[in-house]
DNA sequence: ATGCCAGCATGTTGCTGA
């Protein structure tokens, strides 16, 4: 079972560049945030052609999450907006229970919910924008530990706009006191692996220096000034079948990239 | 200290992102 997490920055400018990296790739399920467009806008037919169903919680010009599944698996119990803030319009936030059976193996697969996430960027700090992202990552965190309860295993993928540690950034020094990297924000994050989650990157690779994304600006791929944003976090249920995590930089090299590059996770059969 | 780049909106510039 195979699990991608991939920020597009506008699925419309990027569908191109999904359907290789599905042809490419083959993921099972794969979490897209920054679609930038509502729902009509998707471009479901690109997407079912390449074997997927999609799933999509959008929004005009702004944010927008999606899950994908590869036939002829399935998505139920479908959960469209973060719980804990009934104001809260952003569309940052999709989860499903994944059923039916592995494309390879023909077998079934086992129980799996996986979340596809955008969390706030939260700059400027002095903003409004930075409680909305503290008070966003604690109610992933308290909704995390119900889902939790279930004890089966669970997937939380996405954009989560936290550099973990230090070593998660090229030049950690440039992000002393942006919203990425604050000690807060570290510390909201740690909370929420504090409920039981494995960073599925860091757990295969600790040394550092893996980044999943690099500014369009002052040369920042060619310099590879990059930060590590993206994450997947595991329940202990998927943590005890975690293969390999890895990050598919080459997509950073393309004509018109997202800023982001796709992880993925191998998990093994339960 | 600011803009650098990129995408979207109802636009010829402003907002947002990270």
């Amino acid at each position: 079972m195979r699990i991608a997490t991939w920020n597009v920055n506008s699925i419309k400018q990027r569908v191109g560049h999904l359907v290789g990296f599905l042809e490419e790739a083959k993921p099972d399920v794969v979490c897209l945030q920054e679609l930038k467009c509502q729902d009509a806008g998707m471009p479901r037919a690109e997407i079912e052609a390449a074997g997927y169903a999609v799933e999509t919680l959008g929004q005009k010009a702004y944010n927008g999450v999606a899950l994908l599944v590869r036939a002829p698996l399935q998505m139920s119990e479908i959960r469209r907006g973060l719980p804990g803030d009934e104001a809260d319009e952003q569309a940052r936030y999709i989860e499903a229970v994944i059923t039916g059976e592995d494309a390879t193996t023909g077998k079934a697969v086992a129980p799996l919910r996986v979340a596809s996430i955008y969390l706030p960027n939260g700059n400027p700090v002095e903003s409004p924008k930075y409680p909305y992202k503290l008070a966003f990552l604690e109610r992933l965190r308290l909704h995390a530990r119900a889902l939790m309860a279930e004890e089966t295993a669970l997937v939380l993928a996405g954009d989560y706009n936290v550099i973990p540690e230090p070593e998660d950034a090229a030049d950690p020094e440039a992000w002393r006191s942006d919203a990425l990297f604050l000690p807060q924000s570290r510390a909201a994050f740690r909370r929420l692996l504090a409920e039981g989650f494995t960073d599925a990157l860091r757990a295969c690779d600790p040394r550092g220096g893996l980044y999943t994304f690099w500014d369009y600006q002052a040369g920042s791929w060619p310099r590879n000034q990059g930060i590590r944003i993206d994450h997947l976090l595991l329940s202990p249920q998927a943590a005890d079948r975690l293969v390999s995590a890895s990050v598919q930089k080459h997509l950073r090299g393309l004509e018109k990239p997202s800023d982001h590059v796709p992880v993925t996770v191998e998990l093994a059969p339960a």
